[in-house]
DNA sequence: ATTTTTTATACTGTATACAAAATGCTTGCG
DNA sequence: CGCAAGCATTTTGTATACAGTATAAAAAAT
């Protein structure tokens, strides 16, 4: 999804292959815009006003509000249009618990279908992470920590589960991004990390699920303080 | 002009385009077309013959289908347009694990945060289905079925597990529905929801995410053997 | 006869134009 | 001074037109 970003943006020099149409462009470039928060949950969408700033016609632009609409990034209300779907304290904690049932359930199948291989690009992905933690790079930490858990899910081999999670956390990460805890806290997440880690490689299906358990709904906290 | 509203609530949207956009009918339309078999899977959607059916014209048309393919229901290749997307029968594998872990959920959180009320029309529901199983109503008792599970789903309250799960139920509807399983079978699973339902009466989270968890996987297993 | 090239057709992708609805503002009246 | 009604403006909803691309069919060459 990434790279057919990039390649979008060399224009003219993409082969056949990977050009993609206008609205996914739109899509994606919306999609990253809201999570980043350049547009803000509430804020009323203004099809020619926003159109014109991408440089598109209302019509993919349209096209692919009514995506992100169906993705729940994006409220569609009849005769009035689109805003930036915005959510409430309880959307969020309802999201994180469902988020935390699919990872324990992704647990449980990495442990059972995941490649060596594949449980080794984790470790290095983990060891990469406690590096930049060590060096204190917030931002390097979180996308680090993203790609973990997505890689978790990832390993389990079961696209509807990947589907549905990167759904949930398309939405919440937007939240979990600001989130800033402290030193001790910071501390926790990475042991817990690494318990979490150990028992991957260990393939102990009930260990690696309780562990996130414990992880997610610590983490669920460590946010929360700050909003 | 409230009342007007509500009562288009309450009863059907005969009145196809007063408050509902155009779009909105159609995926609406559609999507029922997909999940009864109208148009079926892998067949390609041609949109001036698409639209000329259904009496619109390609733009809200088009619109709909961006947003069925952000469902999953629908298929888009760019430059070659749209299709009803075929799932292989890895694809129902997994999203059956996943619809059965989330049922789980939803029966954890039921059990605590249900009224009695809701349990009470769940019980309802139940005794209805039972009905029709003797005497003999296929289709009634798969709709009330369908419903028993989705009840037991908006018990949890949370609204994002509703979403997913009617998400990739959606998806699964067209195949379970022509799941027709023998008389013992057919017994078997009545004989497990009874189950399901005192335990949810007795609010037994943890024998009520077992019993759903044997009786879907069991599910499973009698829809499989018919494809 | 088979393969390749060319050409025609049909379909998708995008833009523009027009119609309907809603919002905001101004003006007139109480 | 406040409120309401009507008008103007803005914005959405839908249709249509045009351009680009893929597919299929037909013709030519090997």
């Amino acid at each position: 999804m990434a790279s057919e970003v990039i390649e979008q943006a060399g224009r003219r020099a993409v082969t056949a292959i990977s050009r993609q149409s206008l609205h996914g462009e739109i899509v994606n470039r919306l999609r990253d815009m809201i999570i980043e928060g350049d547009l803000q949950p509430g804020q009323r969408i203004y099809e020619n006003q926003l159109g014109e700033e991408l440089g598109v016609s209302r019509t993919p632009l349209r096209e692919a509000l009514k995506f992100l609409a169906s993705e729940g990034l994006v409220e569609l209300v009849p005769s009035r249009g689109a805003m930036v779907k915005r959510f409430s304290a309880k959307d969020i904690e309802d999201m994180l618990i469902v988020i935390r049932s699919m990872e324990m359930l992704a647990a449980r199948l990495a442990c059972a279908k995941a490649s060596d291989e594949g449980i080794a690009r984790l470790r290095d992905l983990h060891d990469a992470m406690v590096r930049h933690y060590q060096a204190g790079e917030r931002l390097e930490y979180y996308k680090l920590n993203q790609q973990i858990h997505t890689g978790i899910v990832a390993l389990a081999d079961n696209a509807p589960l990947a589907e549905v999670h990167g759904l949930l956390q398309s939405r919440v990460k937007r939240i979990r991004f600001v989130g800033h805890e402290g030193p001790e806290r910071w501390a926790a997440a990475v042991a817990e990390h690494e318990r979490i880690m150990a028992a991957l490689e260990a393939r102990d299906a009930e260990t690696l699920a309780r562990e996130l358990d414990v992880h997610l709904a610590n983490g669920w906290e460590r946010v929360k303080s700050t909003i």
